[in-house]
DNA sequence: GACACGTGGTC
DNA sequence: TGACCAAGTGT
């Protein structure tokens, strides 16, 4: 049964295996690196531009290793969860500075590399230096959840546990890494969340979901919660051609990104009020709130947040200092598309630069 | 073990 | 519109 499901497999995956930018050198470890990391939560359409992008401007470990966080996070913008690109920053500095540039081949020891999990240690080992280790990701188990008929929620330990180990049953004597990309191409090509394909998977013969025709009832996975909803203000402020930027502190939501400064509405608050409180809270200064300038509406992954921008302007010629904020700065406007940020501020970014010969009530 | 952590696409 | 999904990791 084990021996019948990898030998299956790999003949599926020799003829419809994806054409993938980073599978066209010789799986180099580090762009299974680079490519691994990016892949982590976020569908293979929307990596494959910015992978592309970033091995051009950083085409090596040692390339990587000596930019800037700055600019490692402007490559990375767009992609979302912004630890990872921190985390691959850090990992190919330690990889430069203590590994000499040479990747450890074991999991072990690439498992303690920072951003790196059990799933992207076993990629890389098992892809890049032919380990014999199971990789197991989404796909792969929503993909063994249906071989197995495991009827049980997959977010149960003790499920993991038995994925595991029918996982690692699983695995062929050779060509490990070929065999784990094709279970993962398996489960985004046909063994898909909704509407498998079964008919044309190589598998189906073997498939106890499929053969009890329950394909679609599993894997069981538990109900998400609703998420919350969060009204927040920011404020553009100029100053000549150059408008205010705070950094966010790494480690929190969009860590390292730059922002226009603001924050949430406190109960019953009014917009202009929110504003001017959380100005004097994080900058240390008084303002005076001025046009509307857009309203925003946006999904993170656990929560909802509608923000509303104001064009403001300082009282008296006070100093902003970042209280909260990691750094604060005056960027000229045409300058903005330099400093990453996150999905809304990069909105009212663009919209300044369109708008920059508009007639904003504080226009200077 | 639960929760934080982005974004874009789909139904 | 809203819920769900997509090659997970860190705390």
């Amino acid at each position: 049964m084990f021996t019948q499901i990898s030998r299956q497999l790999l003949d599926w995956y020799q003829i419809h295996a994806r054409n993938l930018p980073w599978r066209k050198e010789e799986s180099a470890p580090y762009a299974v690196l680079v490519s691994e990391i990016m892949l982590q939560q976020t569908r293979v359409e929307t990596v494959i531009p910015y992978y592309q992008r970033w091995m051009e401007r950083f085409p090596t470990l040692e390339s990587l290793a000596q930019a800037s966080l700055e600019e490692v996070l402007r490559y990375w913008e767009g992609l979302g969860y912004y630890s990872r690109a921190k985390n691959l920053h850090r990992t190919a500095q330690i990889l430069v500075q203590t590994y000499r540039g040479e990747f450890p081949q074991h999991v072990e020891h690439l498992r303690k590399l920072p951003g790196i999990g059990d799933y992207t240690a076993a990629a890389i080992a098992s892809i890049a230096f032919g380990q014999k280790v199971a990789a197991i990701d989404g796909n792969v188990r929503r993909v063994l959840s249906r071989l197995f008929l495991i009827s049980e929620p997959l977010s149960l330990p003790e499920t993991q546990k038995k994925l595991k180990s029918l996982a690692v049953q699983c695995l062929p004597a050779e060509q490990v890494g070929d065999y784990n990309q094709a279970l993962m191409d398996l489960g985004a090509l046909i063994c898909l969340p909704r509407s498998p394909k079964c008919l044309q998977c190589p598998l189906s013969v073997l498939c106890r979901a499929y053969q009890n025709n329950q394909q679609n009832d599993i894997p069981v996975k538990a109900k998400k919660k609703s998420l919350p909803s969060v009204i927040v203000t920011a404020a553009i402020i100029r100053k000549g051609d150059t408008v205010l930027l705070a950094k966010r502190p790494l480690g929190s939501l969009l860590g390292g990104l730059w922002e226009f400064p603001g924050g949430k509405v406190e109960h019953d608050e009014r917009l202009p009020e929110c504003l001017k409180r959380e100005i004097l809270e994080e900058l240390g200064v008084r303002i005076e709130v001025g046009n509307h300038f857009g309203t925003y509406h946006h999904a993170y992954t656990h929560f909802k947040v509608t923000l509303h921008a104001f064009e403001a302007i300082i009282q008296d010629s006070q100093i902003p200092h970042p209280i909260e904020a990691e750094e604060i700065r005056w960027i000229p406007i045409p300058s903005l598309d330099k400093f990453p940020m996150g999905k809304i501020d990069r909105l009212i970014a663009r919209e300044l630069v369109e708008r920059k010969d508009g007639h904003g009530k504080f226009m200077v």
